[in-house]
DNA sequence: TAATTAATTCAACGGTCGATGAAATCTAAT
DNA sequence: ATTAGATTTCATCGACCGTTGAATTAATTA
């Protein structure tokens, strides 16, 4: 099994050594799975491609299902420590009142779609991966909840204070509409730019972002504003 | 190799013959795809469900991926037929106005949530593989593309006469970010119900329904509506 | 330097994969 | 009933799967 001793080296740089090997397995799976999925990639596949040997992703990481989660978990802490940072300093900066619905949703997607823009292919990479695993009956439920929650309730917090007299469920349907047009966004898969003959590029994540912000906002507006939309619509015509 | 002759039998209800083993193929198809993905089903797993021998998928097919193309196309002509006599229908009576942003988008989603809600599991399961294969890399470009745009096209065409002063890209970003809600709602996920502790349900199509049109129909007017949503919204601070 | 442990390499395990050729069975037309 | 063709069954192909034990090498400690 894997290395069940000494915590880790806590040396200075090194020429290569085990924590590199990690790394590079990390690495190449992110980039595969993103790429292909979690199924039609092989253990030989990422060693081939991070150049070790094929060992050695059960010596580091216990098995291919770990390998992967270790793969989603990594980049997940990161994240979430600066959406939960920047939700914090957008409310801190309203107060009293509460902060625009624009500022709440920029403070959530911000740390994504900069990093997926900006952040090199391995960031990239990722964020097709959670594209994915958002969207799969497999995993999509319990991947996401057990890494995303935390951030996700402080984010509704933050909006149900914006929209004090809204029920509950708008809130979460529209975070769940938020979620669906953020992640097909991630994904990239260039079904835009067939459709609309390259006039939308689904790489352009800055003009995308430019437009989920106000379109967003507007829908929760339109659920969750006072009078609650939904129950006094209309006679309720049949779906 | 499959069939090469005699077009179809053309006789009326028999006991079982070549088209029942197709349809209890692409029926066992349809469903485990849709739960784990194209890689992760074998056809052996398919067969066996299907209750049939594992050569004759090759047989009537040619491969595993053929058969795959043919569950995701089975059921994208019936839909994309109603869609488009709703969407005509909407916009004879509408004449010669436009109809309402809600009208179009209803005619363009409410042949799909009908059919997961109430079409039984075969649809509900070509719905949760619709959602995996839109957000794909791998298949989502490609696929969606070759089934769908032209009732996409014309979706978009009659919004574009719904928004007569809106610059294009607006409109293929609004549908863009409706293609996204509404596919994370097929999958189905549980991912809502988790985070909502019960008060939201997965299933419950028609909720998420009466949600859905307006807010992406709020999300549409903010971008497309005369003047240009995002072109002077403000400064243009970094995202 | 010798002993100890971590990290890596190598070869192989049993199992499953998608696909197919040949034989058997069934159906339809003569 | 005979024949021809369509459909189904059966056995098996070579390739690849994830994983692992044993041997080897490198790094650390005594």
């Amino acid at each position: 099994m894997a290395r069940t001793t000494k915590a880790a080296p806590v040396r200075g740089p090194r020429k290569a050594g085990p924590e590199a090997t990690r790394q590079k397995i990390l690495d190449a799976a992110e980039i595969l799975f993103a790429e292909r999925g979690f199924h039609s990639v092989s253990v030989r596949d990422i060693t081939a491609a991070a150049g070790v040997d094929v060992a050695l992703i059960n010596y580091h990481f216990g098995s291919k299902q770990l390998l992967f989660e270790t793969v989603f978990m990594r980049r997940a802490e990161v994240l979430n420590a600066e959406r939960l940072r920047r939700l914090e300093a957008v409310v801190q900066r309203a107060k009293p009142r509460a902060p625009k619905v624009e500022e709440i949703i920029n403070a959530f997607t911000h740390p994504l779609l900069d990093r997926s823009a900006r952040g090199g292919p391995g960031w990239k990479a990722y964020f097709a991966l959670i594209a994915q695993v958002n969207n799969s009956t497999e995993f999509g439920g319990l991947m996401m909840t057990r890494y995303f929650d935390p951030v996700v309730h402080a984010f509704i917090a933050a909006l149900r204070r914006a929209f004090p007299n809204c029920d509950d469920r708008e809130l979460y349907w529209s975070y769940h509409f938020l979620s669906g047009a953020l992640t097909l966004t991630f994904a990239e898969t260039g079904r835009i730019d067939n459709l609309s003959q390259g006039a939308c590029r689904s790489n352009d994540l800055d003009s995308v972002h430019e437009r989920l912000v106000p379109y967003v906002a507007a829908g929760f507006r339109a659920l969750c504003s006072k009078s609650s939309a939904v129950q006094g619509r209309r006679p309720r015509r049949a779906l």
